[in-house]
DNA sequence: TACTCGATCGGA
DNA sequence: CCGATCGAGTAA
């Protein structure tokens, strides 16, 4: 199976590789990436990324770095390849990979994984919580890491199209920035989509 | 220190 | 539709 560069061997992605300016392409790019868990007692959980949103800069009102540098968003302005959880209506811990370089405040906020939809319902199935905020993203570092898998969302390419709409829940935000398409969903192709198939049948 | 309100979810 | 539940941010 596969040669010496045989596909779908796991890759886990290095914090460095988050740390460009490219808010939205990052977002767009983790969909069809694994998240992997380790849980305590050594059991690894991996789940493909299939919705995410963007944050970018403190110049979008919808991301918490509309206010600044705080206490809480300190970690926004760190270079790529941390961890931000964030505790969301006193109840739900919000999964989020800060992008960018060092400076520029910005993140990632996961949103759905393969059988695991909504954010607060996949950290809480990942046992994911605030003691990870600020950690860095990686098997050693946090047991909470990025892995490509060799998916390719290209067209035809069977897994599946993505979906640019607005991000959920950003109305006090204004329309200018709730209205940005910066939420990206990964959609299952629907049988006889995206592959020709014979009628009929 | 007081007050407001959320990057949600599950149950009426 | 509504309540849960709590910490960040803001005003004072």
């Amino acid at each position: 199976m596969g040669g010496p560069e045989s596909k779908g061997v796991a890759e886990i992605i290095k914090a460095k590789a988050w740390q460009q300016k490219r808010t939205v392409a990052h977002a767009r790019a983790l969909l069809g990436k694994f998240l992997v868990r380790r849980w305590p007692d050594g059991r690894v959980e991996a789940r493909m990324i299939t919705e995410v949103e963007a944050y970018d800069g403190e110049r979008d009102l919808a991301s918490h770095a509309r206010a600044g540098r705080t206490r809480r968003t300190e970690i926004m302005y760190a270079a790529g390849g941390y961890w931000y959880v964030y505790l969301c209506y006193g109840v739900h811990e919000m999964l989020n990979l800060v992008v960018g370089p060092e400076g520029w405040p910005a993140a990632v906020l996961i949103r759905g994984l393969e059988g695991l939809s909504g954010p607060g319902r996949l950290t809480k199935g990942l046992g994911i919580g605030r003691e990870l905020n600020g950690a860095t993203a990686g098997e050693e570092a946090s047991g909470l890491w990025i892995e490509d898998r060799g998916v390719r969302l290209e067209a035809r390419s069977g897994i599946g199209r993505v979906v640019a709409t607005p991000r959920v829940g950003v109305d006090f935000a204004g329309p200018l920035w709730a209205e940005k398409r910066w939420r990206f969903v990964l959609k299952p192709v629907e049988r006889g989509e995206g592959a020709h198939k014979k009628p009929g049948s």
